[in-house]
DNA sequence: ATCTGTGGCTGTCTGA
DNA sequence: TCAGACAGCCAC
């Protein structure tokens, strides 16, 4: 049976199938279930109580289990959780609520599965699976006088509905004609029957779970329509695109934006609808999709361009889709793992409860109810420790570590004959899939861990044990958590080697390409759920004894490495860096651990069933750290494929000719980083992996971007900042232990800046800004607001120079990147406004040394001249 | 109807 | 001047 759609409607369950091209609606009753285990059910004249109570609808036993079905979701929860008693405290007056315990509670009998709804019982216990979905693309418009806020509450007219099937074969477009309810409510059914008329099943919209499903919803209620939205799979493209993109291998770039055309653009080369003249000079500095009522209203052309604006983003969806195929890989993902393929099912928390809740009930296993937090019971989240990163080695930096002190650094450069921070011939090893495979290993499950066993001495038979945290398990039955991630493990290798004898770019070999994917997805999420509070299947001790396992391999590895004459120069969680090896001893030494070191270690701690595999990665000829998480290198070879040169100077990227470095942490590509400092520090990294190791091309480098941002007209894209609101700016202000008020960050305080001007930003929305002044705090302009009023001593000194200065004193650690560049702003200005013509801007900082002190002198005039115009710009621009 | 995890770097602001 | 809290983003 291929479902399309389930839910619960008061008494019944809808199940929509698709025969054909016909959906067929079928009935069934809901059902509120929990299992006990029999054994429990010891007391005869309860179970016979419980048997002939109105409110169970049945008692059924399955093997070791009994379940019991009762009449609604009320007594269900009665049941497990106990009855609710409201009441008054006499002295406070405040109302007070506490739970009479349930018979099965007062009887101590555990209860599982109580907190499965309806559509997730009946898909594990029919095993139905997911149809693929028909899918259209859609997009509102909607009054734009109206907030966003009060939008998404209902109370701004759909103006306009656009929205166009898979293929583009099939579109819709509809305004209203007047400004009435009747005329909304007639291009609602009107889309509504054109989604019926396509066949589609699976709705989806930019930002929907924000903005156009609420705004359907409340419109649809408002309007009295009598249309039911759960019929339909509504899907945040955004999110999924969102949480795809991180699992994606070429996810470097484009992190500025989560809008609509900016991934269009950075996926499609598409760019934004052009704003005509004529709307330009109407309505000045404002957007198109931002206009949305005035250009209905204005009527004629300009309505028809809100049309055209319209249809336009969402005809980008299907476009982003086929580059992507985000979607497909989900409508998979939700197949395999039984979940409906809307918003909801892109939580990892319900695709594992999907895929769990089926093969525990093949194989007569139940999870314990979840027992869910008490409205308005705040617990604390307290972390379990995670994953080992070593300190790199050869790091520059001023900073002191606990393993890795500069003094050693130093004599670590001295003994290996380093001139620079520039290592050669490093290759890389890391463990495939290791958290799965730990998993396995150790037969890890809630189930089969061990509640008593020791924590130290000899093991006890039949059970292993996690050598960093103690925790053990019994290895004599296979857990379910090991036999979930088997069976994806295996099902991903069925598809893969499916798709490999399939003719290649066919849709069939392009399906087992997506299963095998999505098995591996699934697979490698389980680990994070387990480790999730909110989760059914989260267990502390099993979450933090998955990852110590991983410091236990990795530092044993490591160890064993350097025993052997290699110098390990990094780490992070499954992989190490080593140099001083060939690659064909690398090589031995990866295949001596995986025949050798791991099945000899691991039978020691009890684990009978090893999974555990090292796997040569890669070589760079050349790697250089400035600290944890933060490298650069140029490959040697990938997986046994040789590199090809990185693009020269002044070169353009070439796929067929060059290869592109990797690059990890750096600056150069977060999100959060102004454009300038990005694009230097790239030139730096490009220039180091070129081989380059005269100090004088950096200096050069940084001369030409000192000049620029001392010098030039500095446009918004080269020196805006963009963050993100992680919440609504309200929820940023805290009191000091003084009872003040906190200053909330930069961004936060622009955003509330924007806020006041009537704009809505929201959770996750981005501000960008422009710091103007830094000589007491930070004061920043929204970036709207620039007309080239900036602090340009802040520019250099905070924002472009330090990543790459940090970059260059681990590369050159002997240089001095210090003197005229780290600090250009005179000492007698810190603290209070300078204006140009009073005195020298560069004050004494600018002492005469060496050659690139010399070249900032020259730029003295220069620098005034900027700042002057800076500041008249400034004045003219506060008016 | 909101919910995969921890480790780590770098920035701002506070308060000594 | 400096440590500590907090925030954002990134590596795994």
């Amino acid at each position: 049976m291929e479902v399309v759609n389930a839910f619960v409607d008061g008494p019944d369950l809808i199940i929509l199938e698709r025969e054909g091209d016909r959906i067929v609606e079928h009935k069934t009753r809901p059902e509120y279930s929990f299992f006990v285990e029999t054994e429990q059910l010891q007391d005869v004249d309860f179970a016979r109580q419980i048997r002939s109570a109105s409110v169970v609808r049945a008692m059924v036993s399955e093997g070791r289990w009994t379940r019991i079905v009762w009449s609604d979701d009320f007594v269900r929860k009665e049941m497990l959780y106990g009855r609710l008693i409201r009441s008054k405290n006499p002295v406070t007056g405040e109302e007070e609520r506490r739970r009479n315990p349930s018979p099965f509670q007062t009887r101590g009998i555990t209860t599982y599965e109580g907190d499965v709804d309806p559509v997730r019982r009946w898909f594990t216990d029919t095993g139905a699976t997911i149809a693929k979905p028909r899918r259209a693309y859609f997009d509102l418009e909607t009054d734009s006088r109206v907030n966003f806020a009060h939008a998404k509450m209902g109370r701004s007219r759909i103006i306009s509905i656009a929205a166009c099937t898979e293929d583009e074969s099939k579109k819709f477009l509809q305004v209203i004609n007047a400004w009435s309810d009747s005329e909304e409510r007639r291009i609602i059914s009107a889309f509504f029957d054109w989604i019926d008329e396509v066949g589609a099943d699976q709705l989806i919209a930019w930002n929907g779970d924000g903005f156009d499903f609420l705004v359907l919803r409340e419109r649809i209620e408002r309007l009295g329509l009598n249309l039911d939205m759960r019929r339909k799979n509504w899907l945040d493209h955004m999110v999924l695109f969102r949480r795809m993109n991180m699992n994606s291998s070429d996810s470097g770039e484009e992190k500025q934006s989560m809008a609509l055309n900016a991934i269009a653009f950075a996926q499609l080369g598409e760019g934004k609808e052009e704003i005509p003249p004529e709307v330009a000079k109407r309505w000045p500095g404002r957007s198109l999709g931002s206009l949305s009522y005035e250009l209905w209203e204005a009527g004629g052309e300009f309505r028809e361009l809100l049309t055209r604006y319209n249809m336009k983003d969402t005809l980008l969806m299907p476009r982003i889709e086929r580059k992507t195929g985000y979607i497909a890989l989900f409508d998979t993902l939700a197949d395999v793992c039984r979940v409906l393929p809307n918003s909801v099912g892109l939580q990892p928390t319900k695709q594992m409860d999907g895929f769990m809740l089926r093969l525990a009930l093949e194989r007569k296993h139940h999870f314990a109810t979840k027992v869910f937090r008490e409205k308005g019971e705040e617990e604390e989240r307290d972390q379990f420790a995670g994953a080992f990163v070593m300190q790199p080695r050869t790091v520059g930096s001023k900073k002191k570590e606990d393993d890795w002190t500069p003094d050693q650094a130093e004599a670590w450069r001295l003994k290996m004959k380093l001139e620079n921070g520039i290592l050669r011939d490093v290759h890389v090893a890391d463990f495939a899939s290791l958290y799965p495979s730990i998993i396995i290993t150790w037969n890890m499950s809630p189930e089969t861990k061990l509640q008593n066993a020791a924590v130290n001495g000899p093991i006890a038979p039949g059970t292993c044990r996690s050598p960093l945290t103690g925790v053990c398990f019994d290895v004599t039955v296979e857990g379910i958590l090991p036999a979930a991630l088997k069976t994806m493990i295996a099902m991903r290798k069925v598809w893969s080697d499916r798709a490999a004898k399939l003719p290649p770019g066919t849709p069939e070999a392009k399906e087992a390409q997506r299963r095998s994917m999505a098995y591996k997805v699934a697979a490698n999420s389980f680990y994070g759920v387990v480790g999730s509070p909110f989760s059914r299947y989260f267990d502390r001790e099993v979450a933090e004894s998955v990852t110590q396992n991983g410091v236990w391999l990795i530092k044993r590895t490591i160890a064993e490495a350097e025993e052997r004459g290699m110098e390990v120069l990094y780490g992070d969680t499954d992989s190490f860096f080593a140099m001083n090896v060939t690659q064909t001893e690398y090589e031995a030494f990866v295949s001596w651990c995986n025949d050798t070191l791991y099945p000899d270690i691991l039978q020691k701690v009890g684990c009978t069933e090893n999974r555990i595999k090292l796997a040569y990665e890669k070589a760079f000829s050349l790697v250089m750290f400035t600290a944890k998480k933060r490298y650069a290198g140029c490959f040697l070879h990938y997986k046994g494929t040789a590199a090809k040169p990185v693009p020269g100077e002044g070169e353009v990227f070439d796929k067929k000719l060059h290869s592109r470095p990797e690059i990890k942490g750096f600056e150069y590509k977060r999100g959060d980083v102004s454009v300038l400092a990005r694009r230097l520090q790239e030139k730096a990294i490009m220039t180091l992996m070129r081989g380059v190791v005269r100090p004088e091309a950096y200096r050069q480098l940084l001369s030409e971007a000192l000049t620029h941002v001392a010098t030039a007209e500095l446009p918004l894209e080269e020196v805006q900042i963009s963050k993100s609101l992680s919440q609504e700016t309200k929820k940023y202000h805290r009191k000091t232990a003084k009872g003040a008020d906190q200053a909330v960050p930069p961004h936060v305080r622009v955003a509330e800046v924007l806020e006041a001007k009537g704009l809505e930003l929201g959770e996750g929305s981005r501000v960008s800004y422009v710091v103007t002044d830094s000589s007491d705090g930070i004061k920043a302009i929204p970036a709207q607001d620039y007309k080239g009023q900036i602090d340009r001593y802040y520019l250099w000194e905070s924002m472009v120079y330090p990543p790459t200065q940090r970059l260059l004193q681990a590369a050159f650690p002997a240089q001095d990147w210090v003197t005229g560049l780290e600090r250009i702003r005179p000492k007698q200005t810190r603290g209070k406004r300078v204006l140009p013509g009073q005195e020298s801007l560069f004050g004494d900082a600018a002492d005469p040394i060496g050659e690139h002190a010399r070249k900032l002198r020259h730029l003295e005039t220069a620098w005034v001249n900027a700042m002057t115009r800076s500041l008249e710009a400034e004045v003219a621009w506060r008016g």
